[in-house]
DNA sequence: GCAATGCTTG
DNA sequence: CAAGCATTGC
């Protein structure tokens, strides 16, 4: 079974890419898709649907939205926050969250915030939301279900994530987040691409500006996540960085992972 | 000896396509340019000198805006109506006029205003410039250099250069605009095309709203236009539709004639 | 419907 | 640098 996670930076712009794309996969059963910018109703579902794909979507206009799409249908669909932490409270106001069960495996599809700068309003934003997502998971778990977690975490949590370590302490990097995203792990994550690769100068993002992907001045932010049972089971996980060199792509590239 | 005209609707975003259309072209001498909505600077002209073209362009910010690309060098460049009607008024704020002599042919590239609506401030605007040019061609006709006048006209001069005659009388067919097009041809030109083909249905310009190609809902308002001695000489003149077909094109095709 | 603009966000 | 938005033009 194969998983991967992409953030298009806009579905309706990326479409033809992310179609190609998929074409070229072959075998890959879920794909999780974020920063879709798209509201549900104007979701393109039919070009996805054409080609035999199941979709499950959670968008708003503008900004962030999240899909699932996948080979088999998808169960027990998941929007947000409130499932499981109560609707009390607007969490989803801004829509980063959807998740689903694929053949016994509780797929989470995250959009983390950016935080824009540390110390900023919209970094107080982001660690506030990671807490939320630690609290989410805890409430998740008792499920006993195996689950896979992945996504745009805006978090390169290792310096070896970083094209230059002295990134370190700045937005996507800075300790609060990583330690924020260690506890979450500490609930029992693992890193499915380090279970295969330990060198650094492996990324999933970077900056459209001032020649960052020319320059390889990338970050590794996009990430696949497995609770134990299925970090057992893990037997690949690689980045694609082919999409990033198309003609007006994506800031992102693919994060596969093989189970 | 092949001269084309074609609106581009932008030429940075067309840039491709124009690029390929040239390259299928091969015996392209000289291609008229309008539309291309760029200031001089930054014109692409490295994309077509690399290819072995010479440029000569005159544009603005945004709006309008024409350019020519030759096979051979082209001399006595002219641009706007100003090198033959004097530079006391400023005739020229819209760049919509550049003209130069290729191999002792007299080419002129025009892109007449739209006109809006029957009635409207850029309707008058249309008429007024439409008297201009008839002033600016007396003046050339008095080189009797043998001239070509191409371009996109915005207007389809006969109920046969429209996909529905009930559009007789709207914008681009009202019989003001139509008559003081009559009055320039009158002073010495023939439409190529019509030299060659006299059905209706033939067509250069499809609106982008509404399916308008797909519908075929198209007019006749890019021309050729060729004083006698070069009208006798014309074997041949046709509109591709191709480019027309592409992901994202113009909305109008390129019109041919040899010479 | 598809360009352009200037604006905001990442 | 490239999305989104709203506005203007054709």
């Amino acid at each position: 079974m194969q998983i991967a996670t992409w953030n298009v930076n806009s579905i309706r712009t990326r479409l033809s890419q992310v179609l190609a794309w998929l074409d070229r996969q072959g075998s890959l059963d879920v794909l999780c898709l974020q920063e879709t910018k798209v509201v549900d109703e104007e979701f393109p579902r039919e070009a996805f649907q054409e080609r035999g794909y199941w979709v499950e979507v959670y968008g708003q206009k503008s900004y962030n939205g999240v899909a699932l799409i996948s080979r088999d249908p998808l169960e027990k669909v998941e929007r947000g926050f409130a499932p499981l932490l109560g609707s009390v409270e607007d969490w989803d106001e801004q829509k980063r969250v959807i998740s689903a069960v694929y053949q016994g495996i509780r797929i989470l599809n995250l959009y983390v915030p950016n935080g824009s700068e540390v110390g900023s309003e919209k970094y107080a934003y982001k660690l506030r939301w990671l807490a939320l997502l630690k609290q989410y998971l805890t409430v998740a778990l008792q499920q006993k279900e195996p689950i896979l977690m992945c996504g745009d975490f805006n978090i390169a949590l290792e310096d070896r994530d970083i094209y230059d370590p002295k990134k370190a302490g700045e937005i996507m990097a800075s300790e609060p987040e990583r330690q924020a995203l260690r506890e979450i792990l500490a609930l029992g994550f693992q890193d499915a691409f380090r279970k295969f690769t330990a060198e650094p100068g492996h990324f999933s993002w970077w900056d459209y500006r001032s020649g960052g992907f020319q320059r390889n001045r990338g970050w590794r932010i996009d990430h696949q996540y497995l609770s134990p049972d299925l970090y057992e089971k893990a037997t690949a996980c690689w980045i694609d960085i082919e999409p990033r060199r198309a003609e007006k792509p994506s800031d992102h590239t693919p994060v596969i992972v093989t189970l």
